[in-house]
This record gives structure tokens, sequence and C-alpha cells, in this order.
RNA sequence: GGCCCCGUCGUCUAGCCUGGUCCAGGACACAUCCCUUUCACGGAUGUGACAUGGGUUCGAAUCCCAUCGGGGUCACCA
């Protein structure tokens, strides 16, 4: 039975998954998902300088990770860590096969198909092989251009060896050379789902690289061939695709392919407007570095060279823009204590956001289900599965977005406010244990609240954890805010007190604050069950007795010898966390 | 520059196809107020857009044209 709804989701193995690849991924999906059919991967690494099988993996890993399985494609058993949409229900899976035999799912492994192909053409008359260098073509190029003309091909290599046997023989000498497909001089119509027809006038069409120099097919080659192979029915990709489909419509002719259904979907930028891209981090760590040096001074520079490990050299050509080192950037910001843009889904991942929160933001990008709430108000949260039933190419936009950080948290935040706390707890310990080596605080909570009976990997928390979440959880837009409001049950009991808060919850009103806090120690002292719900109420009953309007003068001047701040969670919660021994030994201190 | 695509609040968008119910609705952000033991949460209110100019029509955000603006693409990258 042939399928009648088959998508792909065709990345580039040179690099980690980018966000706008996630959305291109779950369109691909959730069209699938939709009409009842299949969704594949296919990695297209045909360019052997960039291409990697970690960088394949990874982004392998980073679509597991947001449940975003394909049907077919390369196999990845995949450990979850917990800290997925579902982890209770699938610890590990395995992702992808080849029940319908269309593999392989790696280009690089379907060379002999390629190659029939180009040879079929060839001895069509419809391709032939190109004797020039990319030099010689490069300076063609550039007088052209110079003149303010477009510049085309000229199929001189064509013209010059008109016998097809003769091509053929020159090719298998091993003469260096490319193969150019002889472009049809009629106009092609490109029907695309979202942008309606798209039409090419005759020779517009040059004669483009159908196989590089190396043998390796070009991507439009390729691709053609296994969607083709593949039995692809629909591509839904992104707009900066439009331009070549024609190309591929034409080559699809010349082949006696079907033609599938093609649906260009509008991309997404940078708020400023300027493309996203990894650039982005090392053009961030490069102005606050000179923000930097224009605060401290331009010995700054020495000290950033002693603390990162960045020759000066390196350092100097960074600033300049000599270089984007992604390695510098990180060395940089671990150093300024910054945060670099989140560009690819790991980087989403390990700040700390929701896969689930993720989904929905990008989907709402150039897609909108246009559903209402039953209060009129326009639906914007789904799940995945919400967005597989209601996915339809026709509520595709057309227009180019903005990402925009600052609603992506918010929704993260009430994706967060969602779980329950049971839920919230094994997922953000799960986060914790895979950030713990690249950040100290979240280290540091760690080994704090890692049961030491339970030594044996994977980590457990200890009974406390789940306090702790559940005192953070309504605070906390991502996981690593939890981690930073968590700083409070961290502390030592020798913790440093801001000045500030010291003034105004302890000193200020003749001292009210510590007159409190001496009378309230011994209620302390006494107290025999140790959890939150009787703290609360024991402070309560001392707000009542001692007739304060409200309980902040006790409550804060709690929190300043406590924890050093104005700032924690509820005080049951807090008293609870910091301990009684700690609790006891804190406010002595500061009572003195 | 050639070719192509797009144009509703600062941002994401609903509405546009099938003109009137739109002096344009929602969300994020922002502002003010309320709630409050801090920080958050929550609640209320507010500021804020149909790019411009022409048509067509009794009537246009919705249809047509032009202008302007933004973007993509012009590789032996994908």
């Amino acid at each position: 039975m042939a399928l009648s709804h088959i998508t792909r989701f065709a990345p580039s193995p040179t690099g980690h998954l980018h966000i706008g690849g996630a959305r291109t991924a779950l369109f691909c999906w959730a069209f699938a998902k939709r009409y009842g059919g299949k969704f594949l991967l296919r990695i297209e690494d045909t360019d052997a300088a960039r291409s990697s099988e970690e960088s394949a993996r990874g982004i392998m890993e980073d679509l597991a990770w947001l449940g975003i399985d394909w049907d077919e494609g390369p196999v990845l058993k995949y450990e979850t860590s917990g800290n997925t949409a579902a982890p209770q229900a699938r610890p590990t899976r395995t992702i992808g096969g080849d029940p319908r035999g269309v593999g392989p799912f790696f280009q690089a492994q379907r060379l002999a198909k390629y190659n029939d192909a180009i040879m079929r053409l060839v001895e069509l008359g419809r391709a032939y092989p190109a004797f020039e260098t990319s030099e010689e073509l490069e300076a063609q190029r550039r007088v052209v251009v110079a003149a303010k003309q477009t510049y085309r091909y000229d199929r001189a290599s064509y013209n010059k060896v008109p016998d097809i046997a003769e091509r053929i023989r020159r090719m298998n000498a091993g003469e260096p050379h490319v193969v150019r497909f002889y472009a049809p001089h009629e106009p092609i119509v490109v029907v695309d789902q979202v942008l309606g027809d798209v039409k090419t006038a005759a020779g517009e069409l040059d004669d483009f690289v159908i196989r590089k120099q190396d043998g390796l097919p070009t991507y439009h080659f390729a691709v053609v061939c296994d969607d083709e192979a593949m039995g692809v029915t629909h591509v839904l990709r992104a707009q900066e695709h439009l331009a070549n489909t024609p190309r591929h419509v034409a080559l699809q002719k010349a082949l006696g392919f079907r033609t599938p259904n093609y649906a260009h979907m509008p991309l997404i930028f940078n708020v400023d407007g300027t493309k996203m891209s990894k650039r982005d981090k090392a053009k961030f760590a490069r102005k606050s570095l000179k923000d930097a040096i224009a605060k401290n001074g331009p010995d700054f520079i020495a000290s950033v060279v002693a603390a990162t490990h960045v020759d000066e050299k390196s350092l100097k050509d960074f600033l300049a823009a000599e270089n984007d080192s992604l390695d510098t950037a990180e060395k940089i910001a671990a150093h300024l204590k910054i945060a670099l843009p989140e560009i690819e889904v790991a980087d989403f991942r390990s700040s700390g956001y929701l896969p689930e929160a993720i989904l929905c933001y990008v989907a709402l990008l150039g897609w909108n289900p246009g559903l209402k709430l039953a209060d009129g108000k326009d639906r914007e949260k789904f799940t995945m599965t919400e967005i597989g039933e209601h996915f339809t190419v026709d509520r595709i936009g057309k227009t180019n977005s903005k990402f925009d950080r600052a609603k992506l948290l918010a929704f993260n935040a009430d994706y967060v406010a969602q779980l329950p706390d049971d839920q919230f707890a094994q997922r953000w310990w799960a986060w914790c244990i895979e950030e713990k080596d690249s950040a100290e605080d979240v280290r540091t909570l760690v080994s704090k609240f890692t049961d030491a009976s339970h030594a044996a990997s994977p980590a457990k928390p200890i009974a406390a954890f789940a306090l702790l979440a559940t005192a953070v959880k309504p605070r906390a837009k991502t996981f690593r805010d939890a981690v930073k409001s968590s700083k409070f049950a961290l502390l030592t009991d020798d913790l440093q007190i801001d000045p500030a808060a010291r003034e105004k919850n302890l000193n200020a009103n003749n001292q009210q604050g510590l007159t409190l806090l001496r009378e309230f120690l011994p209620l302390l002292q006494s107290q025999k069950p140790w959890h939150a719900h009787e703290l609360h109420a024991l402070m309560e009953q001392f707000v009542k007795d001692k007739s304060l309007p409200n309980p902040g003068p006790i409550a804060q001047a709690l929190r300043v010898a406590l924890t050093g701040t104005s700032v924690s969670p509820g005080m049951g919660e807090t008293l609870e966390l910091i301990g009684r021994e700690s609790v006891l030994a804190r406010i002595s201190r500061v009572v003195g």
C-alpha cells in the first residue's frame, strides 16, 4: 500500500540542531501525524568536509529530546535522562528503522544510486561533464558581476564536447570534472501549498552542478533522488529553499520522477532582524567583553587572559572580529558570568527550558490553528499531540518572524507552573544531573541533595529535595531559575549578610527586627516537629501575640538572619529546608 | 543588481480566501493599580497596528494597481 503522506526532515550534520530546524522537523512530524502518514529522517552528509558523525548523532538526540520521533531513518537508541516530556513512559527507546527498505538514510551511503542516475542523464545528453576549474569560473563570475550582469555558466564544456560517447570517455579516463545538468529552456511552475504558484521564466535556470569533483552529488541532486526513492510525497522546508525548487522540479522531469507537494515556510530571525546563527554567540561575547573593558580599563584584558587561558593574540583577534571562535566566546562568557544567547536546541536545553514549551512556542512562529478558548480568547498553548491533530499546511503563514526570547520564557514559565510538583522535582533533578559539570551552583546543589545511601548511578536526591522543588517552583521560569532561587538552601552558617538588608530589616525602627528575633528564638528552640506547616503556624501565632499588623517584620528579619538577603521562598519552607540546627545557629549569631 | 517571496500593535498573531458583525481581538513585553511576610504568582486597567498612495464598491484590514519597505536566492554549502 502506498502511503499518501510521507514527509521528511533532512538536516546536514554540520553542527547542532538549530531552533529553526526544530520547527521544520516539528511541522514535518505534525503533518505526517495529521494525515496518518510517515515522517522520516535523512542525513544529508554530501559535504564531506563539514559533515560529521557526532553532529548527526547530536541532531538525532536533540530531536529525541524534543520528542520528535521519526518513523523511518537512522536508528537511535536514546536513553532519556528524565528531563523530557514523558520520562516515565520511555526511559530508553529506539527510534528509526527501515520497514519499507528505502534506506540507507545517510546520503554518503547512497552514492551508487546517484551515480546511476547521473550516468542516465549523461547518456541522454541531459547532463554533461564540465572541465573548468572553480578558479576559472570564479574569475569569469567576477567580471560579469562587476559589469552588473547576471552570471550564468556559459555551457562551454557542453559545446566543446558535443559527442556523448566522448564525454563519457573523458569522464572514465579520470579527468577532473564536475557534472552539470543541461537546464531546459522552458518556464517552470512550482506549485507551493503556502505561497501558491511560483513561476520561473524560461532561461532563468542555469546548468548547475549535480556532481562535485570529489564524486559526491550536490544537494540538489541528492534530494531529488532520495525523495523519489523514499516515496516522499510532501516536502515542508524553509523558504530559503524556494529559489532552489525550480531546479528540483526540472531534475525530476528529466529523470522521470514524480514531483512532491511543496510547502515553503517563513523564516525565523533575531529580534533585530539578523539571521539567527551560532555567530550571535561570538558577537554577544565580544560586545560584553568590550563593555567590561570600557568599564574596568584596558588592563582588564590581562585578567581575562589569565582567567580564560585564551592567549592574548587570539583574544585580541576575537575582539577585533578577526574570528568568531565559539570556544573563546564560551570562555569569556564563563569568566564574565554572562549567558550567551541560545540558538540551538541544545542551548535551550542546557538553559533549563522544557521541550514542550519550546515546541509550542516555535510552532506558533509561522503557524496558527486559529482556535479559540471557551472565553473567546485565542488559544496558544498546545501539546505536541494537539499540534499533530490540528496541523494543516493552509494555516502556515507567509511572513517571516522574529524569535522573541521573552515570550518563549513566558511560555516556559507557564509550562513549568502546570507541571505537578513531583514531576517538576523529577525533571528538575534530571536536568541538574545533566548540567552539574558546567555550572558551579548546580554542582553545589546536586552534591548537597544527593542521597548518599543510593550512591549508585543515576544519583537519587534526598527527600528534602521534593520540598525544595515545591518551594522554588512557583518562582522558576526555567530549571536554571530554580537553581538560582535555591541559593538560600545552599548557604553555610557563616553566611555574609547584605548590609542594606541588615539595615532595613534588623536595625531599622530601633532594632525592631533584632528584638523580634530575640523573642522568637526560644519558640523555635522548643519547636518539636520541624515541618513547614507547623513552623508557619508558629510564626503566625507569634505575629498575633505581638499584635503585629502583618508578618513582615518577623518574616523579613528571619530571612535576613537565615539567608543574608531579603528574598526567599515562604518562611515555613525556608525554615524547614535550612534545618533546625542551622536556623538556631544563624539566629543566635545575628542576635549576638 | 537579476529573479522570487512577503508587509495587521515593539514582538508572535486572529481577522483577509467567502468585503459590512473590526473606530481591528488575543498573547508576550511595557505602564499603573490591587493582592501580598520578601521574591515570584495571580487579578484589574491602560499605552499600542491594518506600510503609503490610488482605484473598485453604498461600504475595504479584507478585492485590484502602483510606490515604498523587509527578506530569500543567485557556490564544486545544504
